[in-house]
DNA sequence: TGCTGGCACTCCTCCAGAGCGAGTGCCAAA
DNA sequence: TTTGGCACTCGCTCTGGAGGAGTGCCAGCA
């Protein structure tokens, strides 16, 4: 087990580093930090953080540099969150609580998030499989062609065409439109297979083909879209993610487009912690000089999506940490008021 | 006025230099290209090119490279829009068929561009302005808490939660949902503030509030929603841009996250042709060291939005134009059809 | 008048070597 | 266990020289 000192001396590290961005020596460390000892010292338990694999050099004759190792210790024992100031608090509250759709919630929120941390934002929209219905709405465009529109408690809206091989008749649109609202009013996404399941039965059997396309399509709306929808924001951050250009910042935006990949990566979150995933604990290739900092958010007690921040390994991980759970906190307010 | 054999030698400084991204001397403009001169006279040609501001050289000895000038005359005068290989378009169709709803659409147009062109792309969603409504529905969510869902004839759905001052009767609601359907279905959106005026005075004194409120939030959505959206794909492909990293991308990926701007140049592209902005053509700042290559695309005979790509001033771009148009007009045709 | 070959000149790029200095590892002493 | 001392390593930077690509100019020729 590392003595007390040791943690210290690694926290020093990483402070340091992800300050200047710089192998950091034994003397400078005991000139910014107040450690008591002499860098002889200091040199001797680098020695042993190196051989833990929490640091390295980059090469001899260099300071050292943290390892995902030492980023992870560093996270999970020697800092804590870092709250945010209350005037940043007070913006986060202003500025999101001038959004007047999901859309603009979300986009508010992956603007904020990117601005407070200086890092990529990324910010899943409320999942559909978690949340409840609101109202399913039923409209004839045509006689043989309608369309559904879904409308969730988080204010998201779907629609889907329908055509049905035969026409349909205002009063039995009425009359499903009625009955499926009945139904599933206020449920989660979850139940609603089941809650519908004998619906086409109750009707005439001339219509039963038409109820049974639209509850199809309802039932596929509800899977399909739980293929979930995410917004990115701060990408031009990325040009501080590292000084070796070309190569570091290619696969991450490649990464980025790839949303599936990001959904993969928030998805892996836990619901009440925050996770922070490092370097090459991410298990996408492209993410391994990056980490990412996600936790998930929700109107009620539960999650109904994630958010999170992806950046470069040397992070000011308190400070980010800190940034992604108010925002988190605060989205989930906005969603529950509306 | 330049003969024509130096803008031969233009076009060929122009091709060499695009492909090989060095610049081009004398000597090596003779071999590749038959000009039937010597490297002595291409170099005459060359000087008189240069006074001409045409083309440029990073420093004495070394060969040329075009300006934005030059790529200017080179994309009036010299080069063509090269029509894509008739595999390409077959895959084109293919691809954008496959697509299910216009969000799908849009993404796999902005896919699509960015995986011919190797550039970033850029798509805006079928504008309001100039669609027409397919529907719109008034739903209540709560005696005095309405919603309003408006269906363009592009596939696109917008929606508003309305709060009213006083409770609003199921038939009061049917009422007005019928009329406002009868007079705006099928109109154009810039149409609809003079079509629905006068409809709160056939209501009663009673309803009359909340009539207008709805219809204030109508025309506000047509308004601020007017406000386009787009969508971005192919950022990766900034890392081709040049080789001097963090100061060129920086502020291009700012730009591209900066969606007013994105949508201005569009915007400036003109209806039928396609617009070609080259370097400092362009009037945001942080694009200044790109050229953008757009045009509009429509269901019918008029463009109800635009599409382009950002590229390098040292972009192929009879190449970069053919795929932009194809792609426009395959969109064009999916639209039309749905 | 326009094209061509020749030639001197410029100036970037690459490479090797030297000096510098930060930082280390080890050791002997406190 | 800590400390000061000291030799050593090795990357960074600067310098100078060689090489070479490319130019501009000039005189000759069609």
């Amino acid at each position: 087990m590392l003595s007390e000192r040791r943690l210290e001396v690694l926290r020093a590290i990483v402070q340091d580093y992800v300050g200047t961005e710089e192998p950091v020596g034994s003397k400078a460390l005991t000139e910014r930090h107040k450690l008591g000892v002499s860098p002889a010292t200091v040199r001797n338990d680098m020695a042993v953080l190196e051989d833990e694999g929490f640091i390295a050099q980059p090469h001899t004759s260099a300071g050292r540099i943290p390892t995902d190792k030492g980023y992870r210790l560093f996270v999970d024992k020697l800092a804590g969150v870092k709250p945010l100031s209350s005037p940043e608090r007070r913006a986060i509250q202003n500025f999101l609580d001038g959004a007047v759709d999901l859309d603009d919630v979300v986009g508010r929120t992956v603007r904020l998030l990117a601005q407070l941390t200086r890092q990529v934002a990324v910010v899943q929209y409320p999942s559909l499989t978690r949340s409840t219905v609101r109202h399913v709405e039923l409209l004839a465009l045509a006689p043989a062609r309608l369309m559904l529109v879904l409308i969730t408690d988080t204010g998201r809206v779907e629609q889907r065409m329908i055509d049905c091989s035969a026409p349909f008749g205002e009063t039995s649109l009425a009359d499903l439109r009625a009955r499926l609202n009945s139904r599933v009013v206020g449920r989660r996404f979850a139940d609603v297979p089941q809650l519908v399941q004998d619906l086409p039965d109750s009707f005439e059997q001339e219509d039963r083909g038409t109820v049974t396309t639209v509850l199809a399509t309802l039932l596929e709306t509800l899977v399909e879209e739980t293929e979930e929808r995410l917004m990115i924001g701060g990408t031009a951050n990325i040009t501080r993610f590292g000084h070796d250009f070309p190569l570091t910042i290619r696969p991450v935006l490649e990464a980025l487009e790839e949303h599936v990949v990001l959904l993969k990566l928030l998805g892996e979150a836990k619901d009440p912690g925050m996770t922070v995933r490092i370097g090459h604990e991410n298990a996408h290739e492209g993410l391994n000089s990056t980490s990412v900092v996600a936790v998930g958010y929700g109107s009620g007690d539960e999650a109904v999506a994630k958010l999170g921040v992806v950046g470069p390994t040397r992070m000011d991980y308190p400070g980010t940490m800190g940034a992604v759970r108010a925002v988190a906190r605060y989205v989930g307010q906005i969603l529950a008021e509306s």
